[in-house]
DNA sequence: TGAATTATTGTAATATTTACAATATACTTG
DNA sequence: CAAGTATATTGTAAATATTACAATAATTCA
């Protein structure tokens, strides 16, 4: 490759993928961060994530994998950020990030999936430790771009159990985009977008009035906008 | 660095930027594509971009120096779109692109600035050619990604001259929206935003009655946001 | 001076958003 | 089983925003 030894200056950079992990509770929204076990950063709490293999490996792929490592789910949502690559961003040399956000269902995840022997943990988005890398940052637009798409996108459900109550819906747009709505305003919305439906089932267990349980149901959604429909909370 | 051995095989991937240039005139939206003088893909149109040299540059310097070579332009509205990497998208190895979008005002560009010996054209972005490498993707997403935010943000006037009509200002919208807007209703919704304002200036030497030339005040922008307002279109 | 060309403006009907509080349904406790 | 506790559910009127629609104004040109 005679060709390409001019190129060798460039060709010496690493790619990783780091995972902002979301889920919601009754305690808010949470961010999964991994105990770090190996240099750099060893023994502080970090963003998932890890360096593309680039034999096989895509940004995207990574990150479907990182995911799986740590949680054992699969088809779950997940979106680019953007990537970061200041220069003195790791200590190693010059490692690019292409950051991802993913929406979990936090009922359905167990601690004990993780096939790492990487301690994982939720913390509430608002008593995060301070992170190391630029792991700050890439938290502040992880948010912001979550903030952003709730608002455009129904990617609301990705982060709540399949049947689920308006209250708890409500709970979470208000978690995420850090403003309360009006009860009834809310929920003319929401059922106004006709894209949830009622199961017929009630919340049980509950020491109170239980509340109906209503589901996403994602082709009504999708006849919706191939018709034109814009989604906006 | 003995600690490093084990991680050599990821530190051999290249990064590069990718600038898509949008220019608007009196022929629509425009895109600045680059006549290829290198392998690989020599002699053909391409997206301009450049790799990442990783002594000193981030992708973000490095999107803001090809736009300067180009165009000899600085300070230009620019933004990150994503990254992409599949395995196959470039002959020489494993690049990851970082692409970018500019905004740039066409009539403030010059082709003989270009100090490379490049040559750039515009193409109307209806009547795109075939382009190499992953770049006819990377131009979808960044179509997408100018819709999006100029409904969203103020960044339409990155696009015009310091002065302009409020005709020109309707046929962007027109142009990049692709869908055409009532000629009363766009004008009260955009004036009733209150942040361009009227020059007291009219268009001279055209053939017909001339029209008022406004310009964007960010200043009124900025303090309306700051309290809480949302620009929608 | 009239023809051609583009710029500018208002209003009524409809739809959406907002503000606001009383009643319903379950469980718990005495 | 009645009263208390806790959350769920629902409607309406006022204000605001959006939509649909066409006549008049200002300039140049012939």
């Amino acid at each position: 490759m005679g060709l390409d030894s001019n190129l060798k200056p460039y060709f010496q950079a690493a790619v990783s993928v780091d995972n902002v992990v979301f889920g919601f509770d009754e305690n808010g929204l949470n961010v999964l961060l991994i105990y770090r076990g190996a240099e750099p950063f060893r023994d502080t709490w970090a963003i998932p994530g890890d360096l593309i293999n680039l034999k096989d490996e895509t940004p995207d792929s990574s990150a479907v994998k990182v995911l799986k490592n740590l949680t054992g789910l699969d088809n779950v949502y997940m979106d680019q950020i953007r990537t970061f690559g200041s220069l003195g961003r790791h200590p190693y040399g010059r490692v690019f990030t292409v950051a991802y956000f993913a929406l979990i269902k936090i009922q359905d995840y167990s601690l004990e999936a993780a096939s790492w022997a990487e301690r994982a943990e939720w913390f509430p988005i608002n008593k995060l430790p301070d992170l190391p890398f630029d792991h700050n940052e890439i938290l502040s637009y992880a948010k912001d771009l979550l903030k952003m798409k709730i608002r455009k996108q129904p990617i609301g459900f990705e982060l709540l159990p399949k049947y689920f109550t308006l209250t708890e819906l409500q709970r979470l747009y208000e978690a995420i985009l850090e403003k309360e709505f009006d009860v009834r305003n809310f929920r003319k919305k929401i059922l106004s977008m006709d894209f949830i439906s009622d199961t017929g089932l009630k919340q049980n267990s509950v020491t109170h009035r239980p509340a109906k349980l209503y589901k996403y149901n994602s082709r009504k959604y999708n006849k919706l906008i191939t018709s034109g429909f814009n989604f906006d909370l």
